[in-house]
DNA sequence: CATGAATGAGACTTCATTCAT
DNA sequence: TATGAATGAAGTCTCATTCAT
């Protein structure tokens, strides 16, 4: 799909004399096309079983081209994961810090939002790589833990402490809440990189009902109004 | 080393059917080793980043060995798959089809014990494994979805189906529901063998947490009741 | 030459039950076998001009069978040296300790011998190797110049050192001299695996003729006898 | 960044003759900068260890400049030997013709020029590329054979064949004779350019004594005066 | 059954060489 | 001229698989 062939050098002929030549063009746009492509096979095929050659023809050059820019198969896996990163969070960073509405439209709209723009996107096969390699990989590991789930944890943390300082929300531990409110949506994004690009896969998740279903869930519960006299509820002894 | 002759059978042979001999306890018991070692390895460092040499290792045998049961290094990887398939989902089977009391303890048993049974358990590397080569294996896929994940979800939905049937829960649409039920589950499990490994991330997750706070979300959610006034939310124009 | 085909199986046959068997005996010799054709290769085109599979080749093994006995081609390099060293002075060790005669015909026999069992020998390529591959790979260098080049400098120093005490030579600086009687004994290894091996330089040098000369000339120098009135003389001004 | 337009042609062609402008200059030292760059680092890591764009980079171009000069690594290599083969000679090639003094001051005096002019210079590299690279290039060695081996030991031969005409000299065979008299020099310049580099060595070897006691030695001998009786020295049985 | 030595296809990486600018 | 981005052949090294013992 991005592999803009030479079509588009008439394009850059018609550019004023001060933008730069066709070749500098290239060498700005280099880096990126390389870590989509990159990105698109990670999230694929895994790290190990992608060949570097693979990811320099999506990205339409050569395997010695590639090495011009990153100096290893793992510098470029870093620099997928370095480039993606702030995409997985910038959209909801002030949202939570201006919105002025109830909490629970909030986090309705941070699900949401963060689906179109992130879940959506080729960006979520981030989640996928880092799962797959975070144990060969461990300072990528602790570099992702810092820059995505904890800040991720933060940002939903805060959102439900919102609720419940406005007495909107019921005081349930923020910690392993905002787990609960993250799982799906992340369940959503790797299953969307691995069963849901199985064919037949595709009935079984629908990420927007999902989604929708999970507000619904989690402002609400299962239970019926007055029906407070279920629990508690025990684990059973294992 | 094994110059250990032929002399042994005989011993072997006398010993009582129940009880068999070193040697043939040894060479039954040697797929499951092997199995064994092969989750293992797979679930840490990835299918691809796994060496046969290592499995034979881990299981005590050498490279040769493993290959007079397994043909090939896929073949070893679809029968980690089948042999740990059942139990992913065997505790659940008849506890639902059983259980007697209100559908929310239904649902928690249901979810704690899938965690003592499966979750904290090696097994709970195949979804991992799973995750990472099902683009990879198509076949491996369908399977896992035929034998795995449809049936889970069937098993969830009918529980929120006998709720709603009985009358303690909302009339929410079962599918998406069973996923938000699964996902924090899948979550845990996946997490446990990725992130969760590399040391640092241990106090994010706290899975008992997570679960027995997600049994509270699920059944009465987050709003304080009588707070219905609240919604309805809408998804935000993209 | 010794690419020692299959054909030694029969002979392996004839051995007695207690020797090992023909696979382990090559498992014994491939070390061997691979270190004999790294000299023969590394001699000839230089260390870096060398192909890891060529020396298999020459060896009669393939390319992977190399790697599992040498890790890298560094390693093979090193071993290669390793291997060679103590030959290129065991030779002359023993020979000035028990010697008895004049000191003139031990330097004689010294470097005779040498010639015969060293430099005429392929562990004489070492000295090239060492030359052209000093600078890339220090410690061998410097393991080269403690293993090899001080011990012989020793071994001659302590040889003209018993001449001047016995008062058969004149005191001459020992260092320098050593020098001056070793180094013809390298250019002759030298030029045997360089230039040497270009056809149409045979004639130019005579390893045979060179020593012999040297023996005549170290000793008794070319000034005929009573002309000592030459000297002194002073280097020019530069 | 060069785009230095041909503006300034006019004021180099207002420039006298004889002093060039900056460019010009530029242009024609080319050549000898890539050549004297070439030769250091040919020197240094060996022919083949070394990179085209190492050697573009010392001499201050780019990679593709040095393809405007020579149109691959091996004519840059031929270039090199050329360039540098006369001047391994040149320095003594008329003072045997000219000198007038006693033929012990004259092979005196040849060898320290030689040191001074040659051996202590860049272009003493020469050798050690030649060594390591003659088997690779059979048509360099032959050509460095004829232009420069042979030469040298015409030089020394006739410079030893003057002794023995003018009665100074012993009648030994001059060829040989020549041979052990050019070996010392050589070693000092390979020493050089090998182990000599790598720091702990330098004691091991002083060029000016070896040389000075070279002269000394080949000289006079080993043997004190009257000693005659030592020889005749036999090889020993091999 | 079990072993582990041997193989060779295939992956990563380097670098001499080309060529559009 | 000069540049340096781009190429791809070639080299090092790995590892799934085979097979003689």
């Amino acid at each position: 799909m991005s592999q803009s062939p030479p079509a588009d050098l008439p394009d850059a002929a018609t550019a004023p004399p001060s933008a730069p030549a066709p070749r500098q063009r290239r060498k700005q746009a280099r880096p990126h096309e390389l870590l989509a492509a990159a990105l698109t096979l990670f999230g694929e095929k895994g790290f190990a079983a992608t060949r570097i050659e693979e990811v320099a023809a999506l990205a339409g050059v050569s395997k010695g081209t590639l090495y011009l820019y990153y100096p290893s198969k793992e510098a470029l896996l870093k620099a997928v994961i370095r480039e993606h990163l702030g995409q997985l969070l910038d959209a909801g960073e002030n949202l939570v810090a201006t919105f002025d509405g109830p909490t629970s439209q909030l986090l309705s709209v941070l699900l949401h939002t963060w689906w179109d723009r992130v879940g959506n996107t080729p960006a979520s096969a981030i989640h996928k790589i880092m799962l797959s390699e975070a144990r060969n990989f461990p300072e990528i590991a602790a570099f992702y833990n810092d820059e995505v789930t904890r800040p991720a944890q933060r940002l939903l943390a805060s959102c439900l402490q919102r609720g419940i300082d406005r007495g909107e929300f019921r005081a349930l531990p923020v910690q392993p809440t905002a787990m609960n409110l993250l799982a799906p949506v992340i369940f959503l994004m790797l299953h969307k990189h691995s069963f849901g690009a199985c064919s037949q896969s595709q009935q079984i998740v629908d990420p927007a009902a999902v989604i929708a279903t999970q507000i619904d869930l989690v402002l609400h519960g299962l239970l019926l109004q007055g029906d407070s006299a279920t629990t508690p509820v025990a684990p059973p002894a294992s």
